[in-house]
DNA sequence: ACCCCGATCGTA
DNA sequence: ACGATCGGGGTT
């Protein structure tokens, strides 16, 4: 597939990328959808990144090469799916919260806990890699939507960093 | 081994 | 505003 986004996109600083996932095309398995809500986490310095603390079991993938997946459980009940970022040995990643579903049928995923339950993501699809991968990928698109930044949801530090970012069209609501 | 609490969401 | 629900990770 010529136009999925390649490993050179993710590799960039957190902030960069969250903010050009925006309008991007994300593909998993037979469901296909705009990308509409993203969030930064970043490094050792941001107290709301699971990486604040070093590396342990879960959060190893953001240690690793960008362009893979991460996708961690919460609260008992959800999945919350992000893609990793920055250079190799750097923690960083973009949470996705919001994914307008285009295919098979439309439909507004808003919340990270939403999206991942209708899609079926669980922690079998961590650390997958979405620049080889068969039928888990983002693509290039030429949108390039207004967003607006906000701070992050639901963190208790960090709330200070406008590193949410949202598509600004709320018409887009179905 | 234990305990606290979280990158959420639906209901009240 | 709050409870459901449980794994992770820091602490003992």
């Amino acid at each position: 597939m010529a136009d999925r986004l390649s490993r050179d996109f993710f590799s960039r600083p957190t902030l960069t990328v969250a903010q050009e996932l925006l309008g991007k095309i994300m593909i998993f398995g037979t469901s296909a959808g705009i990308i509409t809500e993203t969030e930064a986490y970043i490094g050792q310095d941001d107290p709301a990144c699971h990486a604040a603390r070093g590396k342990t079991p879960r959060n190893a993938v953001m240690f690793g090469p960008a362009g893979f997946s991460y996708v961690y459980f919460i609260y008992g009940m959800y999945h919350c799916l992000n893609f990793v970022t920055e250079e190799e040995g750097f923690p960083g990643a973009v949470l996705i919260r919001g994914l307008m579903l285009i295919e098979p049928s439309p439909l507004h995923l808003n919340g990270p806990g939403k999206l991942c339950r209708h899609l079926g993501i669980t922690r079998d699809h961590n650390a997958l890699d979405l620049t080889e991968h068969g039928t888990f990928y983002v693509k290039e698109s030429p949108i390039c939507p207004p967003y607006e930044a906000t701070p992050r949801i639901g963190i208790n530090k960090g709330q200070e960093k406008l590193w949410r970012f949202v598509i600004k069209n709320q018409a887009f609501e179905i």
